[in-house]
DNA sequence: CCTTGTTAGTTACAAAATCAACTATTACCC
DNA sequence: GGGTAATAGTTGATTTTGTAACTAACAAGG
């Protein structure tokens, strides 16, 4: 089917980046869902208190951009799971700090380990300069730059 | 906040091609949400009848990606709002042949003219090449190279 | 034709996302 | 201090999505 208008839907950069996102995501997903029935937002979660240590939901918020209430109701199911741990802040007692638990930190290591397989799987499709091109840019195009 | 461990979500490509997708999407989406109350899954399927004339749910399922309940519920939507018109094909009478209507057309047209200057806004942070190599790597990625 | 299988699209029900209102705590400032 | 505003996080009501089951039309083989 050809255009009938000059608008390249497929090099759109919001429909393409989307594509893009969707598509890389799904094998990742598979393995986060499959063998421990994990959502998004709780790898998410799970990943930031895997590399950054304990932080507080409003810290992985800004870091991650996740909305506080899907953060919220992924601490939840990850703490129902003894993943992690929630202590009251002594300083400022409105906020918790969330730490892994050793099970947790197993799930982390297994994912993460997953994960880093994935990435440079994807990227074996690039040259060296490419992939480091692509990453720079991504994160210029997500504000991370 | 350092690392405490060596693995880099900030680079993780599903991450990374995640927050850059939305964070692209959110200006756009503005748009359309705001100035026509339409979601992600309308205007994806508006613009694939803008761009490509009249097509079946079918084909912009394989052309989008997008699930068929996705397409199913986008185009009772655009239909509700005479956006767009639904004839049974004569060959196959299970299928439909999907339409824009005038007023369809003239929403598509704004919203393209939106997104085509958005797009070159995004792509004005990068040189000529790397745009170019930006959507190879992206369609490639997708699955759509 | 009649059974079996496939395909286009819809719908029902459960799961998840969104948005606004809410609680509890801290910060500001007169 | 005492009042007002801001902040961390949760909850509830509504909307949207996802999965699977469904209808209707076609296809192929006997």
């Amino acid at each position: 089917m050809q255009n009938k208008d000059d608008f390249d839907l497929q090099s759109f950069l919001p429909f393409l980046l989307n594509q893009a996102a969707e598509e890389s995501s799904l094998a990742f997903q598979r393995v986060y869902k499959g063998r421990y029935g994990m959502l998004r937002n709780e790898w998410r979660v799970l990943f930031h208190l895997g590399v950054y240590g304990q932080m507080t939901a409003k810290e992985i918020a800004e870091r991650s951009k996740m909305h506080k209430t899907k953060i919220s109701r992924a601490v939840q199911r990850l703490a129902e799971r003894r993943y992690l741990t929630r202590t009251r802040d002594g300083r400022d007692r409105r906020s918790e700090r969330l730490a892994l638990t050793p099970a947790g930190e197993s799930v982390y290591r297994d994912l993460r380990s997953v994960a880093e397989e994935y990435d440079s799987h994807l990227a074996r499709q690039f040259t060296r300069g490419e992939e480091a091109l692509l990453r720079m840019m991504l994160r210029r195009l997500a504000g991370m730059g």
